[in-house]
DNA sequence: TCCAATAGTATCCTTTTGTATACTATACCA
DNA sequence: TGGTATAGTATACAAAAGGATACTATTGGA
């Protein structure tokens, strides 16, 4: 067996991670850089304003995206990703590829269900 | 900028390990190997008999773990990863390597609010 | 005869997450 | 004068996740 964390700081990571929107926004923003309030929200569809305000208000307080207010009316915001938060794309990438992988491993699962009816 | 998925599979990977004892399960029964019920239960404190049971099911769903029942009484119930399980182990380390920085990352923001006062 | 041991269920309750919908402020423009 | 645009709040509600507690089955042993 491979060497395994003694101290679970999974949590950490997960935590920041965890939430309906949070994946999508950081890949929103790691792929297409700075974005307005209005742009998240048109790139993330069937979110509400409130749990995008919401999602974006718990990666600000970790640090993870940056909030820029420009003194206009009406308002424009501009989100972008930290440096920090640029620190969570392997993981990020990690996922994605394994779950493209799941994919296929569900697949075969429903696959051989379906077979035997 | 580096190429980021397209298509989001993300959550496909976060939905296996998100629940509040789940990755904790699976770092002990990737370091321990296979493991009793009782057993998993002692290892991680806190947790109810009604949520392990819950969070094991949800693994063994997902083919994560594989669960064997000796038919005995008392009843003697054991768990371990599958191969396909295992091949979480780089996410989960990765994860766990994040979180370890990201506590010193907290430490500092504390410090340097606790500097100001 | 009755208790301990193991791996659970069942039931009810609380907390956390997420959703729907309506509302606000302010300047520009017709 | 009143509508439009933007980035939100406020309120109420629904659903999901998690927790506390009590209960079950079976058999060997005191």
């Amino acid at each position: 067996m491979e060497k395994v964390p003694e101290l679970c700081k999974v949590e950490d990571a997960l935590g920041i991670l965890v939430g309906k929107w949070k994946p999508l926004i950081l890949l929103h923003l790691l792929k297409n850089g700075t974005q307005r309030f209005s742009e998240l929200k048109r790139s993330v569809p069937g979110i509400t304003q409130k749990m995008l305000t919401n999602q974006l208000r718990e990666l600000e307080d970790e640090d993870i995206i940056k909030r820029y207010v420009y003194p206009q009316v009406p308002p424009k915001v501009e989100y972008s990703i930290t440096d920090y938060g640029r620190t969570l794309e392997p993981i990020l990438e990690a996922m994605h590829e394994w779950g493209t992988k799941h994919t296929l491993h569900k697949m075969e699962k429903i696959n051989k269900k379906t077979e035997k009816l």
